[in-house]
DNA sequence: TCTGGGGTCCTAGGACCC
DNA sequence: TCTGGGGTCCTAGGACCC
């Protein structure tokens, strides 16, 4: 029995946020197409978050890079405009592009905000998959006001380094046989998993083009690399073999929150502080979530030199209440600190299990009452805001006393090095 | 006026057990 | 006069992605 090649569209969003914003601002009114003049997504400066998240194409043509500060964009740049991202806007594109996605099958996998995968197997009916694709393409553009690129393959790692390989508005297929032609020819770190810390290995191997690595003896790869080795090779010959999983059935491994402060915390009451608002965002996700945690971590990142660490500890416990992983947080920053000034903290958790299969210990201090607590403030902030109860600690501090979003924006199954 | 925030997976080393 | 060896769990850090 062989088993019949299947058929995967990667769907990418080209610029999402600044595309989004564009599409959002001439469906009321304006006159100005963002992508059609030098312009960015960035955080505000005044607050440190002040960084490139998205740009138009004439900002690329002066050098302007995704991740690059404001002030670095501006020089390249003088006349960029500068639009601050209003995430719930994105979310609104994003579920408006998953439904309009939805029509054509429901074997999709939502990978991120602004990427999906289908799998249109046995879909003949439709006609030829670049027909298809182009249905797509056009759709999306005349309904959400906005292009996308898409790639056809028969996996979707190859779907998705097509989708990459033309923008903006455009289809592009990549079927293995067309690997030596259209993939081999291409720099090693366009491969998806090459980052900046693999490729430089790789060029000091003598290795420049995927097909170099494509043709590496996978032996070699697999001592220098270990498993890593080989799924590069795989990877750059193509191979790769995981299902469009149909969305929401990724199982989530842990939640987190972060953030740089506007100023650099230098004193060990600020910092539980913003650890607290950290902790009532993921409290209570979790909590939305019904799961309890058995690992919490600690993030610090260093205004002196931007480098972090962290520190984590497994509890005897599950648990969901916003006090308890409060206190392992704070017993986690206090071994771990050593004084230096701090330009961001964040707080993690995971080894998640369903919150209503726990034990209670004896060992361990009684939450009960704390759940109860908690369970009164989630109904309250879910009925009247997030900002309707406030811990007092926040009220002359200048923090937000909560950090974050409350996602009900789904956490996407997110990539992982298996698709 | 320096560089965000949300994820996943892998590895190495130490503790501890048999 | 010897320090083998396998296994599991835990933690810190690094790599990658959007």
């Amino acid at each position: 029995m062989d088993s019949k090649e299947r058929v995967i569209l990667h769907i990418d969003v080209n610029n999402a946020f600044l595309a989004f914003e564009a599409a959002f601002r001439l469906q009321h009114g304006a006159t100005v197409d963002l992508r059609k003049i030098p312009s960015a997504v960035a955080g505000a400066q005044a607050t440190r978050h002040g960084i490139i998240l998205a740009k138009s194409l004439p900002a690329k043509q002066c050098g302007v890079k995704t991740g690059e500060a404001i002030w670095e964009a501006k020089q390249k740049c003088p006349n960029i405009a500068i639009i601050h991202p209003d995430y719930a806007l994105y979310m609104c594109c994003h579920n408006a592009l998953m439904e309009l996605l939805k029509n054509f099958t429901d074997r999709m996998q939502i990978f991120s905000i602004d990427e999906c995968f289908l799998d249109i197997t046995n879909m003949e009916l439709l006609g030829d998959p670049l027909k298809t694709a182009n249905e797509i393409k056009e759709k999306i553009k005349k309904e959400l006001g906005f292009t996308v690129s898409i790639g056809i393959s028969s996996n979707k790692l190859l779907a998705k380094i097509g989708s990459d390989m033309k923008k903006p508005d455009a289809i592009t297929t990549l079927y293995p046989s067309e690997l030596p032609e259209k993939m081999w020819p291409l720099p090693v770190e366009d491969l998806y998993m090459v980052g900046n810390a693999t490729a430089p290995k790789l060029h000091k191997m003598g290795i420049f083009t995927i097909g170099d690595l494509a043709r590496c003896d996978i032996e070699w790869l697999k001592y220098k690399f270990k498993s890593w080795g080989i799924l590069l090779w795989n990877y750059a010959n193509g191979i790769e073999d995981s299902i469009v999983s149909g969305s929401g059935h990724s199982i989530i491994k842990g939640m987190g929150n972060s953030t740089t402060i506007h100023f650099d915390v230098e004193d060990k009451e600020t910092a539980y502080l913003v650890l607290l608002s950290l902790v009532e965002t993921v409290g209570m996700r979790l909590r939305y979530g019904g799961f309890c945690c058995r690992v919490v971590s600690v993030t610090i990142k260093k205004a002196e030199d931007l480098t972090s660490y962290s520190h984590q500890r497994k509890l005897a416990v599950p648990v969901d209440c916003t006090n308890a992983i409060f206190e392992e947080c704070k017993k986690l920053f206090d071994r771990m600190w050593k004084g230096e000034p701090i330009r961001h903290l964040g707080v993690r958790v995971s080894d998640l299990t369903a919150s209503d299969s726990i034990q209670l210990s004896f060992l361990e201090k009684n939450w009960e009452k704390q759940k109860k607590v908690d369970a009164v403030i989630d109904r309250i902030r879910m009925k009247y805001g997030p900002g309707s109860i406030v811990r007092s600690g926040f009220l002359r501090s200048g923090l937000a006393p909560l950090q974050g979003g409350l996602s009900e924006d789904v956490s996407f199954p997110v990539m992982t090095s298996i698709l």
